[in-house]
DNA sequence: TTCATACTTCGATCCATATCGAAGCATATC
DNA sequence: GATATGCTTCGATATGGATCGAAGTATGAA
């Protein structure tokens, strides 16, 4: 009585723990070579291997080679998101004691989601162009608004250039830690890296947290604050 | 390096196979037993009840205790929604052969998401629901606006009731056919109720498919073709 | 009480697969 | 060419866990 599509096949592709360390790692959007990913994942090369072969076979992972070394990215956005709900998942549904270790606050206030920002810093942002109106629902999915393209005009970001691209310009994806939505898409992606370019914040080594200089900070707050440039 | 939740722990609990259909079967939104979930699963009982222990350990999964039958449900509408989340995942990653089945061409067009209408259907009321600003993206989530109230009220949900219980009105929820957002949450519950009260649409047995009459299909398009009762 | 049904527990089996050592390729560097 | 590095393939091992038969417990029916 199976219906619908065989989900049990990737649930068991992730379920392996080496496999999810190595996709939670790829979470920070950068890609990595199959040795930084048995390291992360604390396995020997040799079965790292086999364990990125199964994920290319399930289209979950893309690989670029160059040179003798092979970068490994998640395949998608769509792998992105899921992975991320399922943490929302396993946040709530985890036996209690799972609690807020020391370095999971960080994580809670800002981090990398594949290659946009996620985290409390991330929804308020999203919080607040919704109430602006900037971001509206439309039923063609998420839309941004004129005022919105005026918002993120006064940000450094052109529309212009994004829109070009393939893929989606807004995208909702939901946040493990907050438990609502944050902005994906390739509007997402260049808020992100608008913030890291103007050194309002930086990345973590080896890590998916974004830590905000307290200049930084204090400007995100400014364009979120009500005076947000429209 | 494991940063966030323990996403292998229920990941590997969905990535069994009996596990999966078991789960599956109950996006149905009905309690199934024991019993029926093994023969769903295709398994014996013994092997049935071991996996339910997992689940019920694994939080995916509730129980309720009626005479010598054990009922078993969701845990959650969040767990339905991943589900979801990771049909969608399966689909567009699975190796081409996973094409349009015969009988899933009825699912696509109308199922039931747990507790809410699924599928094309589902997704072109919700569009017209935003289309018509009935549903908006609210800073707090989807919330339903006045237009919205009288629309539902017409169509004879009292949102007052609703509102009393616990638990989100209006929740967005991924379709993994449509690949878009229908609507869940009470209401998104309320709307397939009244959907089969009023005989628009008969649940087919054993089955998520939502199978409508000529006259509920009729029905159903007027209330979103233009003149929906507004 | 007796029997039937629903489900669990126990024990044994058996298979999938994660794991790593060792060897093999391929690409870069000297 | 020789040597080092990154990665894969092969082979062997071992372990977890899915499976079912058989027996046990609990609830309901006769």
């Amino acid at each position: 009585m199976k219906e619908g599509p065989d989900i049990a096949r990737i649930a068991n592709l992730i379920g392996d723990p080496a496999r999810s360390n190595m996709l939670t790692a790829l979470m920070s959007g950068k890609a990595l070579t199959a040795t930084e990913l048995a390291s992360e994942a604390g396995i020997t090369q040799q079965t790292a291997s086999s364990h990125l072969r199964k994920l290319l076979d399930g289209n979950l992972v893309t690989i670029r080679q160059q040179g003798r070394h092979r970068y490994f990215a998640l395949a998608d956005e769509r792998v992105a998101r899921s992975l991320e709900v399922l943490m929302e998942l396993a946040q709530t549904t985890g036996h209690l004691r799972t609690r807020t270790g020391p370095a999971d606050v960080r994580l809670r206030e800002a981090r990398v989601c594949y290659n946009h920002l996620a985290g409390q810093m991330a929804t308020r942002l999203f919080d607040h162009m919704i109430g602006h109106n900037f971001l509206a629902l439309a039923p063609s999915g998420l839309v941004l608004t004129e005022a919105g393209t005026a918002f993120v005009g006064a940000f450094g970001i052109d529309i212009a250039d994004l829109s070009a691209r393939r893929g989606h310009l807004c995208r909702e994806c939901l946040d493990w830690s907050e438990r609502r939505s944050h902005l994906a898409g390739s509007l997402g992606r260049a808020i992100l890296a608008r913030i890291l370019d103007q050194g309002w914040a930086r990345r973590e080594a080896n890590s998916r947290a974004v830590v905000f200089s307290p200049r930084g900070r204090a400007q995100f707050e400014r364009l979120i604050g009500g005076e947000g440039a429209t």
